[in-house]
DNA sequence: CAGTATCCATCTTGATACTG
DNA sequence: CAGTATCAAGATGGATACTG
């Protein structure tokens, strides 16, 4: 009999796995920029601050609870800052920080790829659905 | 009265939102790689051809369902190529495709840009949630 | 203007069991 | 070995209503 049954090892495993997720940088990058919103609120403030009607009317069909909440995560990682005029009606301005605007190279990187392969990925599917 | 309410307009807005989804091959590649086990398998098959049971060890911790629906995805995508050995028992292995291969070193600069600023990231973080 | 709070449908994920 | 099928549970996102 072994110490450890099929059930137990995979519990092991799923442990470490996650062990190594916690600490693997490019996995919660990844998991950051997979966000639905992130890419298009950081792509949005590219071209300088926004305020938050402003990024609400760009990136049309966002709802504020998304809208807050990505904005929320992003100014937590240090990769947005928000600043709030008291006027009334207050305002609010979200710009990029100076780490947000290191990861937009890389953000125009992947749109490069994707512009130039995206063609070749869409007739793939086009071929494998097809064949299937 | 305007021909048009709140709703409507809103409607319209996720109509025309998602139309740009669709045609947004950024947007296409992001849902891609945004995948919580794309890039693992990618990474994986960077080393060269695996087997499904290489892969399934390799990264531990995800199920036979998710490896085999990420596989799948893949696949159609034309980014990874399946091959079937019909001996007994079967083997299957997998491996990129040259379009696969072109998408490797944007996942290596991703993880290069993570390993230099995860840390900025990490610590703004912690700052966010004392202040908080 | 810039949110917050709540409810609810849906999508995703994983555990489990079975198969050629 | 390399899957497929099924079902339950948790995460996700959107609609709606309300507020300083």
């Amino acid at each position: 009999m072994p110490t450890r049954d099929a059930a137990q090892r995979r519990e092991d495993a799923a442990q470490a796995y996650d062990a190594y997720l916690a600490s693997c940088p490019a996995r919660q990058l990844v998991d950051r920029i997979s966000d639905k919103w992130v890419t298009l609120v950081i792509s949005a403030l590219a071209d300088g601050p926004q305020r938050y009607s402003d990024l609400s009317r760009r990136i049309a069909g966002v709802s504020q609870k998304m809208l807050t909440q990505t904005l929320r995560s992003l100014e937590r990682d240090g990769l947005v800052s928000r600043q709030v005029t008291p006027s009334v009606p207050v305002r609010v301005d979200y710009e990029l920080t100076p780490l947000g605007l290191t990861l937009m190279p890389l953000i125009l990187h992947i749109k490069a790829w994707a512009e130039c392969h995206m063609d070749k990925v869409a007739t793939a599917r086009q071929t494998y659905d097809a064949t299937k």
